[in-house]
DNA sequence: TTATTTATTCTACATTTGTAGAATAAATTC
DNA sequence: GAATTTATTCTACAAATGTAGAATAAATAA
């Protein structure tokens, strides 16, 4: 379940699209644009690391992921916190507010947030 | 100012003890340790990354971070919300709360520190 | 003071990653 | 149907990583 940047790059796209083929991905990648090769290496190791499916059309394939980026994502958030905050989340948190400047209007939406999550754990 | 895994482990060590010599990491080490060698190696690349330096105490060094806890993690973070988050910090913070787990005491803290943040913000 | 332990550097080697050419096969265009 | 484009696999190769032995130098113990 782990991933390098560059894979991380391209779930992320694929992620967002849900499904995409080849040529797709390589449209979106910016100028200047890897080798299609380079591509289809990374779609090759995702595919035996077990990131991504695929269902075949012609001589082509629809690639899909197999674990959704929420999934991914918290494994990496809690690794995170098990290495640099002694497992504790909520010193995790108290310093991802501190370190990530959030705007008067940011922490009042996630002050809201965590107000609904607290009402949603009520008994 | 990247690091990898093994890198981070041992300067996490070195954060939390502020200095330590080539013997203190290798006693902290649970069974069973690394070679002498390879703990040495990796003190070797950090220094040469830029994030450790030493002063010299006869044939042996005290390694003290170039950069503390919060800068390397912030960046960190930072990048993982760039990454993933549109750029968005309220983003990741919803996902954030949502994802973790924080229980009801968790949540009220990190209600509060929000609270002090955005009064400390106030004009 | 010789033997032993300790810290460091150098060398080494397998694995993973970033990147892509060569080869091949299938699909599309002319 | 021949030529070209496209997707995929195989091979390759440099850089980074995880791990550690050999060599060396300095410190300590016997």
């Amino acid at each position: 379940m782990n991933l390098s940047a560059t894979e991380e790059q391209l779930m992320n796209f694929i992620w967002e699209k849900e499904t995409a083929f080849m040529k797709d991905i390589l449209e979106a990648y910016p100028e200047p644009k890897p080798a299609p090769t380079t591509i289809a290496t990374l779609l090759k190791r995702l595919t035996d690391k077990g990131a991504l499916g695929f269902k075949t059309f012609g001589n082509s394939r629809e690639y899909f992921p197999l674990y959704s980026k929420s999934e991914y994502f918290s494994g990496k958030v809690n690794n995170l916190i098990k290495n640099f905050f002694n497992d504790s989340p909520s010193q995790f948190a108290s310093f991802f507010t501190k370190e990530t400047n959030l705007n008067q209007e940011q922490l009042e939406s996630l002050k809201s947030i965590i107000e609904d999550q607290i009402k949603s754990k009520k008994p």
